[in-house]
DNA sequence: CGAAACCTTCAGGAATTCCTCAGGTTTTGG
DNA sequence: CCAAAACCTGAGGAATTCCTGAAGGTTTCG
């Protein structure tokens, strides 16, 4: 397992104060690094002085056109990717010319959630972000893949199922309740009496646990939980 | 697999700005060194001294004639590959006869990413371009010659499937989802119930699907993913 | 202009998944 | 040790999701 240090670093390039911020704020909170720039000319020297891992640039800037930054940058040697903003209608065509080669493009106004996705799409492509995966023993829960793997073998499981494994692996060492439960997986709050809980447990534990010892362990009175392993 | 050091040189002489500005920007973010001139005598003094690998070359220039640049070039020994750019119906005949010597040539107005196509096939052609490939398994996706190849078989797909299925392999061990796809392969954003996706999965597998292993694995509720080959 | 290729929608059917129910097992407390 | 509470689990019909062929419409190309 690679110990990443440090986070990727996503340097977000727009004049719209409002759109700096919006961004930027939805990028931290994904754990990412970010500086934000109003123009062009600061962002090439940005990018040149520090060390950037992803680029997210307006493409109407007031005084380099993004499009003229990231040539400058390209001849320069920087490789990382750059997710281009852009008014919808406007530029649009030209803009698709432009981004074949792994680059994307987003057109405002645009779901902060696609935005975040797609930064770490590339940061992912690149190498900078590590998989997302969770593992206790020899279960692994790889949530890029949406795969799961016990022992080295790949497990099916069914939508419900992999929802209720993950929430139980992101709570390792800890007792989740069965209202927690019921609120994450299923939607619904009422505790109306449903055995709905026991099933699926009872269906993930006879594709997951392997055997030997328990992995998702009862916690009579209050709920389940997955031990840490050690 | 071959590191590239340095890249491809390309030349692009047109008088006018705004094209020189489009092709630049576009061969530029294909990882091409671009440089413009915007006059028959400075080109032909620069790919003289320069080493350049490939040109893009306007016909009207305001001294001397693109064909004529070419001329005096071929007679100095230099043999890379010409890109002319003509507007259309002018010269479009006098062209065709004149470039059948492994150039090429482009009527305006054109699309950038034709051009850059053309640019990145003539420079495969001599050797200075490698070859972009996506494989999985015994599919190969030839981005360069827009092919797809299936245990050694070409397969003909259509415009769309080969975008979908270069989707998918782009994001090999990782689920592209539904929403992913419609804005990627098709334009709208909108997630207005399509079942466009599903079928054009379905065409795919049928083409590209070969029997044994499933290579594009439907992932419930969520989207499709290709495998890691393991 | 006509033919071919391609895109898109639709609908029936197949496959999968959900969820309730009912009966069994284990644990707890007195 | 017994009874009640809590939990486990298998089965099956309902609901959801997906697959796929066919048909109509659009675009492309000669």
């Amino acid at each position: 397992m690679l110990l990443v240090v440090s986070r990727p670093k996503v340097l977000v390039v727009d004049d719209e104060e409002n759109i700096r911020f919006l961004v930027g704020s939805a990028l931290t909170v994904h754990e990412l690094e970010v500086t934000a720039i109003d123009n062009g000319a600061d962002a090439l020297h940005h990018v040149r002085t520090e060390s950037v891992d992803a680029l997210v640039l307006d493409i109407n800037l007031p005084d380099i056109d993004g499009f003229e930054v990231v040539r400058r940058l390209r001849a320069n040697g920087w490789m990382g990717p750059v997710l281009f903003l852009s008014a919808r209608g406007t530029t649009e065509d030209r803009v698709r010319g432009l981004t074949m080669g792994g680059d994307d493009y987003v057109t405002k106004p645009f779901a902060l959630e696609e935005l975040v996705a797609r930064v770490q799409v590339a940061l992912r492509r690149t190498g900078k972000l590590e998989r997302r995966e969770l593992q206790v023993g020899d279960v692994v829960l790889d949530d890029d893949a949406h795969e799961v793997w016990v022992a080295g073998e790949p497990v099916h499981l069914t939508p419900t199922e992999y929802k209720l494994l993950r929430l139980l692996l992101s709570n390792v060492g800890r007792v989740v309740t069965r209202a927690q439960i019921l609120d994450s997986v299923w939607e619904y709050h009422f505790d109306g009496e449903s055995a709905i809980v026991e099933t699926f447990i009872s269906q993930l534990r006879r594709k997951v646990d392997n055997g030997e010892e328990e992995l998702i362990r009862t916690v009579r009175g209050v709920g389940y939980s997955v031990r840490e392993p050690r």
